[in-house]
Order: C-alpha cells, then sequence, then structure tokens
DNA sequence: GTGAAAGCGCTAACAA
DNA sequence: TTGTTAGCGCTTTCAC
C-alpha cells in the first residue's frame, strides 16, 4: 500500500505529529528536523492523504458553485473568477449545474451539508432571500453573487443596476430617442425587477411619459426577446428604440426587425446587456452593458474564504459593483 | 454538535452498523428495521458526513476534470456533458482551469494522488503520451478527451480527423475549388498533424497537387488566424478557398478578407472547425465541422467510471466519434 | 439479519 | 521544540 504519516515518521526517526507539522508548515519545528523530514517524504514519495485530513481537521478546502447553466457565457466568466481566486487561495471549487432547475439546486447543497465543501457560491439562484438566510443561519457558509441579500451571515457581489440602465435610458434619449421600448427579462427575477424599476427611473429623469404597453417580458432567450418584441409591435404603439434586459433577447429583437425588413441602427436602436461575445460579431454591432464578471466572481470568493476562516460577523458582506456601457452599432446614430 | 450515525443507532435502538447498512441500501437489512431507522434519521435530520465516509471507503465519488480554458466554448460544451453524466451516475466533478499552463496541470494531478478525487479526464491535455501513460500505470483512474492514446488503462474519446478534413476538402472541390489553403494549429498539437494529413491525404484523393506554400500555422486564436493567412497570401499563389483547423482562425481569415475587399464567399470560400456559437451570427455565417461535444464529455465520463467501478482491463478503452460538416454561406457557392 | 470490534490516516490537545 | 494519546465518523471485517 502507500506510505503514511507513520512511515516517514519512523523513517525520520520523528513523531507522526512532527511529520504532520512539517506538511502544514508549522513554525513549531526545528529547521533541521523539517529539513530532514522533508528528505525522507521526498525519497519516500509520500503524499498524504486528503480524506484523513480533510475528517480530522473539518476542511475540505474546496468551495461549490452552483450556476443555472455552465454555458451561459455569463456563467462561465464568472465562474473563471471563482476559479482563479479560489485556486490561488488553496482551495478547490466543484461546479455543480443546476440546468435551471429549483430541485437540482437543491440537492447540490447536500454536499454543504455533508461536509463535502466548506462553502458554496449561488450564481443567480432561483433559491428566495429567505431560504438563503435560512441556509446562512444553520452555520454554513454561503455567498450570492448577482443579488443583494440583507443579512449578515451572507456575501454578495451585485450589480448596480439602477444605474447601469439609467446609463443606457440617458444614452438612448441623447441620441433623441423618446419613445423606448423595454424587454424585462422572467417576472420573477430580481434582476428584472430592479431594471424595469432603472427603466421608469431613468424615463422621468428625462422628463419622458412611462408607457407599460412598450414594456414585455421575455426568459431572457433569443426566441423570447423575438416573442416579447413581436408582442410589443402588435400593440400599434410607436417606438424608436429597444432596451432589452440581456444580450441573447437583443438578438431576438434583431431578427424581428430583420423580417420586418427595419433597419438598425437608423430606423430603431437596441442595446442589450451582458456583453456576450456574440455582440462584436453580428451586424450592426450590438451595443450593450459590460458587467465585471471575473472580477464579481473573483471577489465573492475571496470574501466568501475570509468569511470561512475568520469566522466572524463583519459588517460589510456586501459588495456593489459597476458595468460600462459600451455604445456600438446598434445605438449608434442620431434620430 | 451534529448528529452521528451512533446518535442514530442508539436512538433507532439498532448497531451503528445497520444504520450504515440503511444509509447504503444494503440488502442485508430487514425492511421493518429499514424503515425504522429511516424514519429516525428523518426526525434527526441526520446527514452522513461525507469525509468520514470518503476516509474509510476510499472513494470519494468525485472526478477531477483539467481543461485548458473553462470559457472556450469547446470546453464548456465537454464539461457540461461531462457534468450531467457525472452527476446522473452519483458523481461530482472538480473543474481545473490550467490557463494553457503546463505546470498547473501537473499541479492538478495532485488531486488524484492525494485522494481528493477518483479519476481524472483531461480535455486536450498538454501532456505526453508518455506522461498520461506513466500516471495510469501507477494505478491511477485517468481518461482523455481529443486524442487517441493505445494503452489498455488508459479511455479515450477522440475525434475522427481524417475523416473530418476529407469530408471538408471534398465539399471545397465539388464547389469547383482546385487550390485550398490550409491553416494548421499549434505545430505540436495533435490534432494538427492528423489534420495536415487529412488536408493532403484528401487532395491526393482528389488528384490535387499539395503546396506547402498554401499551408500555414496558427495558434488556434483569431488573431492567429489573421496573421497565417497573412502570410500565405503575400507568397502570392493564387487560392480560392480556405480551410481553418478552427472558427477562431477561420474569424482570423474573415478579418483579413474584410480588410482587402475580398468577398466570401464569391471570391473565396471558408470554412472552420468545433461550430462554436458565433459561426451563425457573423454575415456570411461560417461553415464548420461541429463535432459532437457534449457526448464526447458524456461517454468519457460514463466510461471512465465504468473503469474504476469495474477495475479491470477491457480492450475497448477507446472510442472514435465522427463530426458532421456544417455547409453555411461561407462556403455555399459554386465556382 | 444483526452487531462488536477494529481501524481508514490524519491532526488536536495536552504533556514534557 | 517534540512526542503521546486520543479520536474525527464512518464502514469493514468477522462472528453470531
Amino acid at each position: 500500500m502507500t506510505n503514511k504519516i507513520k512511515d516517514v515518521s519512523a523513517k525520520a526517526g520523528v513523531s507522526p505529529t512532527t511529520v504532520s507539522r512539517v506538511l502544514n508548515n508549522s513554525k513549531l519545528v526545528n529547521e533541521k528536523t523539517k529539513r530532514k523530514v522533508l528528505k525522507v517524504i521526498e525519497e519516500m514519495g509520500y503524499i498524504p492523504n486528503a480524506s484523513a485530513k480533510n475528517l480530522r481537521s473539518k476542511k475540505t478546502m474546496t468551495i461549490g458553485v452552483i450556476v443555472t447553466d455552465i454555458l451561459v457565457s455569463y456563467n462561465a466568466d464568472i465562474i473563471k473568477g471563482i476559479e482563479n481566486m479560489a485556486n490561488s487561495l488553496n482551495y478547490k471549487i466543484i461546479i455543480c449545474d443546476a440546468q435551471d432547475q429549483k430541485e437540482k439546486e437543491i440537492d447540490y447543497l447536500n454536499l454543504l451539508y455533508n461536509r463535502t465543501i466548506d462553502g458554496m457560491i449561488l450564481v443567480t439562484s432561483t433559491l428566495s432571500d429567505q431560504e438563503i438566510i435560512k441556509i446562512a443561519e444553520q452555520g454554513y457558509n454561503i455567498g450570492v453573487i448577482g443579488r443583494n441579500i440583507d443579512h449578515d451571515l451572507v456575501s454578495c457581489v451585485y450589480n448596480d443596476n439602477l444605474k447601469a440602465v439609467q446609463e443606457v435610458i440617458d444614452h438612448l434619449v441623447q441620441n433623441g430617442h423618446k419613445d423606448i421600448a423595454f424587454i424585462s427579462g422572467l417576472k420573477d427575477a430580481v434582476d428584472s425587477h430592479e431594471r424595469l424599476e432603472g427603466y421608469m427611473k431613468a424615463l422621468k429623469r428625462n422628463q419622458l411619459p412611462f408607457d407599460p404597453e412598450l414594456v414585455d417580458n421575455g426568459d431572457f432567450s433569443e426566441y423570447g426577446g423575438y416573442e416579447a418584441i413581436k408582442r410589443i409591435i402588435q400593440r400599434g404603439k410607436k417606438f424608436t428604440a429597444v432596451f432589452a434586459a440581456n444580450d441573447e433577447m437583443a438578438l431576438g429583437v434583431y431578427n424581428a426587425f430583420k423580417e420586418l425588413n427595419i433597419k438598425i441602427p437608423e430606423q430603431i436602436a437596441v442595446v442589450g446587456v451582458d456583453n456576450i461575445r456574440v455582440c462584436s460579431y453580428v451586424s450592426p454591432k450590438l451595443s450593450t452593458v459590460a458587467q465585471p464578471k471575473y472580477s464579481m466572481g473573483a471577489l465573492m470568493t475571496e470574501k466568501l474564504i475570509d468569511q470561512m476562516n475568520e469566522n466572524k460577523y463583519t459588517s460589510s458582506r456586501t459588495f456593489k459593483v459597476s458595468s460600462t456601457l459600451l455604445v456600438r452599432q446598434s445605438s449608434d446614430h442620431e434620430l
């Protein structure tokens, strides 16, 4: 069988504890002893058993990440940020693809309960604030990306949706647009509420009326955006710009206008959110709001690990990050 | 503290062993006893400790996945296939983003050695065949996606590159092309060799001469493709079609021809490989070779888990999958 | 069908 | 600075 600490300690003429101390970089060990032990470890090709260590130390140095769908590039960018930061702090990550099923999401939380992982990061979860708070109050380390939950035990990194939306509307108004349609996301998504709120506030600030007939919901998919804009068009109201709550739906809007032979941006301006890769490849290039996804993942991870190790209440567990409006061809035209 | 098996067994009036049997669906337990134990578990909200279980049973039900870069959609698709299959077989996956660094890749293999994971899947690894075989011979479960390693202990799922390339060349020849440039990938990538070989074979089969001046290497990036095609153009040879070893490089080819005001597909045909999402959004839509990425990931996972549990030599650990040529606008024009 | 005893390989607590 | 002892919580014998 493989070597154990006992084998190393016997060969090095020290106790298992000393070997353990060397392995864990404890200062409580003489430099000379350390070198001797290290040499034996090298010679024997000894590798510590992680399961035994986990059991005894009650830590696994692993963080779980639940995402709705790995393939969505928004999530992939965040995962990259999480993985990189985790790795640099000696943590591993377990990826959980919930496939848009709340049931699966709840299932994955077992990794937290059965101590497979030390903490969990939820990327745009479908769990309610209350459900998440309850988990945190049971003593589990949990963080959420994309939403602000007001609780000392839940770390959050989220976006300043209001500011982002206002920036978009201001930009469109500056280009002479007065009738701006808005395609919101799923009705019960937190982001959707905030963005709709931002839309209304921004209209007011620009002294423009709010017309509910110019608003509809999509499901964040390309086809959902296509259908939503079709519904808005059918209502017969005039509008010269469309703001979609994400890029996928904005692409659906492109499809609808292509069918109708309406030119973007000459006849209609379109702006999305997320800055997915396709934005720069479609014609015309799609204006969008870019979120610092990688940084959001990295920041969340740093804070969660901090929380796990400090294990104390800090008042600032919540981080609001800003996004950037990228004006491309699809909205770069003055009326 | 949290409940342990002992607490459950005491309350249920049975031995810890029996509780363990219930937990693991052993048949060696009376239906009545089982129900009783289950009821107590439910009441106490008992959750087994995974670390203890891992230590004792010498399994973690976890598979590691090393990818060069999560953000590359080719990898993301494969990961999705792996995650889904693993999950359905009750396994978890740990994602390792090697960020194109061989050093990091080697580092991650420690997860295998220290028993954090039961097996490892390499997605287009930079390790040599010999290095991988050595790991397998040490008794670790390892599988590779994207390459065929001829060894009983290494599971492989890879693509029939030769056939794919021949299909592309045949398609171009059918459309009247006789001078077909080829942009290969990194010189030392296995895929590159195979695709170049396929290119030469296909030319021969169509009785076309092979001109090395129509071949160049890129680094699989968009800009790499741009530079490669520029070099080929500068040599002054005539050609009417370009086959790039992946879509990113094909996009670089688009950029070069746009600069030169040369029309695709009227003046030049372009075909890529991978079927990344952007293909369908650029103008003209890019013809490409689609690999069954999701299935490759799923298949690999199924086979690796099989291998881990059967723990016996099987002669067929190697699976060749076929790809599909998707003819879109960029090559849909007869000369 | 059930249980008692042993121990997976490590580290924490305490003692020296 | 080092070592001894005692378990972490589970499953695996082996016995009944």
